[in-house]
DNA sequence: CGCTCAATTGAATGAGCTCAAATCTCGTGG
DNA sequence: CCACGAGATTTGAGCTCATTCAATTGAGCG
């Protein structure tokens, strides 16, 4: 068994899949070497549109996207969030058409891996591994965001979210003393959530005003996240937070 | 090329498999090796529990079964319903723990798969393909949860579930003339809808009052489908009806 | 027949929405 | 460097959809 980096990787897509299963060298330098070119997407605009042939997958280096769908009376659901170093479905390819978009909320910098290069990597045990945790994960999290839109209140609704976009960003080192960048307006939270602007923006206030958070442009803070999270009913488990690594130690001591 | 039988199997876990992907005698043999013995299970008991290890893979072959969440404060979420034929996500294996139960809404008959019986159905191109596909419809099913709970009126909301359990049980071969058993309480619904059980009985009455729904026992008779399809926008589109076939239908035009 | 759970209905309350207007922010052109 | 304009945030007022609480009716079962 070889000896890995210590220090977390500055590539966030190598660092992300890390966080879900132990690379090799040899893997962090095949993902390396795909990760170039980055296309800048400006806020707002599509990295792929719903209707659209998948021939790519997409992975985010910086800046906020989401998966969203339109419906037709205009309003549109966000239904993921997509961090700096998270990864698209990697199968997405199989599908003909997207039946939902894939948008920019701010500006990004977006890595497009081709079909062929994803082939390429799930030919390395570690990296599908890891790519897999990924989609789990995406998985429950869409599990737990119907949890709670369904049955949350409004301001505890934002309060989760927030808890969660703390921790995904912790973990690629993204958000330090509870404070980071959220770089979407108002409306995307609305959208993410099931309510108005309107609304979003006095649960914001309220929050503020309970002393759990601070607002500052586009800067967050969680004063008290303890609290928060107890507020909001914030549970991490469904991040399954190491798990996949866990998993390989497990295998180690008990191989099959 | 063999030829398949063209009559659909009575096999509902092979019937829903085949809508999907098409499969070949041998492999139909094998599936049907494997859909012995049937587990009972009386309504609203566990069919696997939160926080449990999974050792198998479920499908359901008769009744209603549901992936639901219970909070902090009582409430259930229900986040997805299986209905006959509907295998649960065959990886769940590669979890430590359930973040989510699955339980009977009615009672049901449950194919339990073995790790080995997965593994040994996974060597089967034709049928890894079936169970990737209802794997991906299982997905952007729960992406329109989202946007249904998000997005639409109490009542809009239970007229496009009602749709989406349609169009599924006709898969199936359940649902004869836009008829079908819906084996499951209002309150169940309303765990779905997120909204509370009264809210859900007015809407259903309301929608019976529009001449769109008829309900008898537990059998649901959907009047006026194309209307009732109008009022909800519900558009089957994300249930990828046949994409699948379609797709191998492409390759074999074009081989690659 | 009596029990329990499901369905239904009423009335009052409240969370969240709509409409509207005011203020703030920030990038752009002059 | 400043003014302008578009988009974002904030606040007020009134209204509606959905909830809560409570009670009644109905259906299936031992």
């Amino acid at each position: 068994m070889e000896t890995y980096d210590v220090m977390p990787s500055s590539n966030l897509f190598i660092r992300k899949l890390e966080s879900f299963h132990p690379l090799s060298g040899e893997d962090k330098k095949l993902l390396d070497r795909y990760s170039r070119p980055l296309r800048e997407v400006p806020a707002k605009q599509d990295i792929i549109a719903e209707g659209e042939r998948p021939s790519s997958v997409f992975v985010i280096i910086s800046g906020f996207a989401c998966r969203y769908k339109l419906i037709e009376s205009g309003r549109r659901q966000i239904m993921a969030y997509m961090l700096p170093g998270d990864t698209c479905d990697f199968n997405m390819f199989i599908l003909k058409r997207m039946d939902y978009g894939i948008a920019a909320l701010s500006r990004c910098q977006v890595l497009e891996l081709s079909r062929a290069a994803i082939l390429e990597m799930t030919e390395h045990p570690a990296i599908t591994r890891a790519l897999w945790w990924a989609n789990l994960v995406d998985e429950a999290t869409m599990r737990e965001w119907l949890v709670n839109i369904g049955q949350r209140s409004a301001e505890r609704r934002i309060g989760h979210l927030l808890c969660e976009i703390l921790t995904r960003l912790e973990i690629v080192g993204l958000a330090k003393g509870n404070t980071f960048s959220l770089p979407v307006t108002q409306t995307d939270l609305a959208d993410t959530l099931g309510m108005t602007v309107v609304h979003a923006n006095r649960m914001l206030t309220s929050l503020r005003i309970r002393g759990l958070i601070e607002i500052d442009a586009r800067k967050l803070i969680i004063k008290d996240a303890e609290r928060l999270r107890a507020f909001s009913g914030f549970n991490p488990n469904y991040l399954h937070l190491g798990a996949g690594l866990a998993d390989a130690q497990s295998e180690k001591e008990t191989p099959s």
